[in-house]
DNA sequence: CGAGTAATAT
DNA sequence: TATATTACTC
């Protein structure tokens, strides 16, 4: 004869507290612990807090867009290129500010060029501080090392290039060891700040522009040429082809004809040109609504079957890209 | 709150 | 790709 308690459990008569439990999933003890342990780690993890807000970087702005067909928008962009002239300005700017002084607004206060901003300084320091920038008649045969993208053995590698953040952000990161752990106490600040120690020097030069805003004076002027191809520029190279979703890219120089190159000088720099600035303008065709916008949208989740993506590529070792025109682009660039 | 910087979009 | 933009930290 079996009865209902007030709990809604069955109890069977004649079986014993073990059986009953079971027979009603009744956790135990330690499997109420774990369980707790498994919901606040989920908590955790759910938690907006511990969420990015926003993706980074260049979002799609209205400005200067412009409707064109049915579904097509028309999105033109200009940005600064910098010139040899210019970025001599800039390394001499930095020469002559030296130590403790090596900070973008300094440095654009120096420079003093109309138009320049801050943010475009600070843009490029960080870019010269990387080490990854080129003058740019030097850039042309960037993908030396895009070869070795598909060779075997180097999944690995691929998924880190498609992941970069979830490497270096400790404040989106949790400790499997201890998934109750808040992630916050997980951080190390000075992780953080570890970023910000001296970066690798400028070419050439025994010293450099340093990540903490102090440099060594005597530094050589960069010449532009991008010695070292390491292995960071090979991950970024890679990771921005993959999203490199651009249909279309078309320049206009300053007699608004039409180029097809991905970027082209609008005008040769001269003295006689008020800032030495040289604008590029970029426009890009986008179909429909910008998936980027969506909502949770995860370009890391959207990459993570990367590796599907070169096993179904032929020779993949043998045929990548050393051109725009190159077959992988057609086939990860075509929409 | 503004500056500097890493990360990332375009 | 090179540059612009954003998020984040201090």
């Amino acid at each position: 004869m079996n009865n209902i308690d007030d709990t809604g459990n069955i109890n069977i008569v004649g079986d014993n507290e073990e059986q009953s439990r079971k027979k009603n999933n009744v956790p135990t003890s330690t499997e109420k612990k774990i369980n707790n342990i498994h919901k606040a780690a989920n908590d955790v993890i759910l938690n907006e807090k511990y969420k990015p807000k926003r993706k980074r970087g260049r979002k799609a702005t209205n400005q200067g867009e412009s409707q064109n067909n049915a579904n097509k928008t028309v999105t033109r962009k200009c940005y600064t290129v910098w010139t040899m002239d210019l970025h001599k300005k800039f390394m001499e700017a930095v020469d002559q500010l030296g130590d403790g002084r090596c900070c973008p607004v300094e440095i654009l206060e120096v420079m003093n060029v109309p138009g320049l901003t801050r943010l475009q300084v600070a843009s490029h320091l960080q870019k010269c501080r990387n080490n990854n920038w080129r003058a740019p008649k030097e850039r042309k045969s960037t993908r030396q090392l895009s070869g070795q993208l598909g060779s075997s053995g180097e999944s690995s590698t691929q998924q880190q290039v498609c992941h970069p953040q979830l490497q270096v952000d400790p404040q989106y990161l949790i400790s499997l060891d201890n998934p109750v752990l808040s992630p916050a106490e997980n951080n190390d600040s000075s992780a953080l700040q570890r970023q910000h120690e001296p970066l690798v020097g400028m070419l050439g030069s025994q010293e450099s522009i340093t990540g903490s805003t102090y440099y060594k004076s005597g530094m050589e002027l960069n010449d532009g040429d991008l010695h070292a191809q390491n292995n960071y520029d090979w991950k970024v190279e890679a990771y921005s082809m993959m999203f490199d979703t651009d249909v279309e890219n078309v320049t206009v120089n300053d007699l608004g004809v039409e180029n097809a190159n991905f970027q082209q000088y609008i005008c040769e720099p001269n003295i006689s040109h008020p800032n030495n600035i040289i604008t590029t303008s970029h426009v890009s065709y986008t179909e429909g609504n910008d998936s980027y916008e969506r909502e949770n949208y995860d370009p890391y989740l959207d990459f993570i079957d990367i590796d599907s993506l070169f096993e179904n590529h032929e020779s993949p070792s043998s045929n990548l890209p050393n051109g725009h025109d190159s077959e992988f682009d057609q086939v990860f660039c075509d929409d």
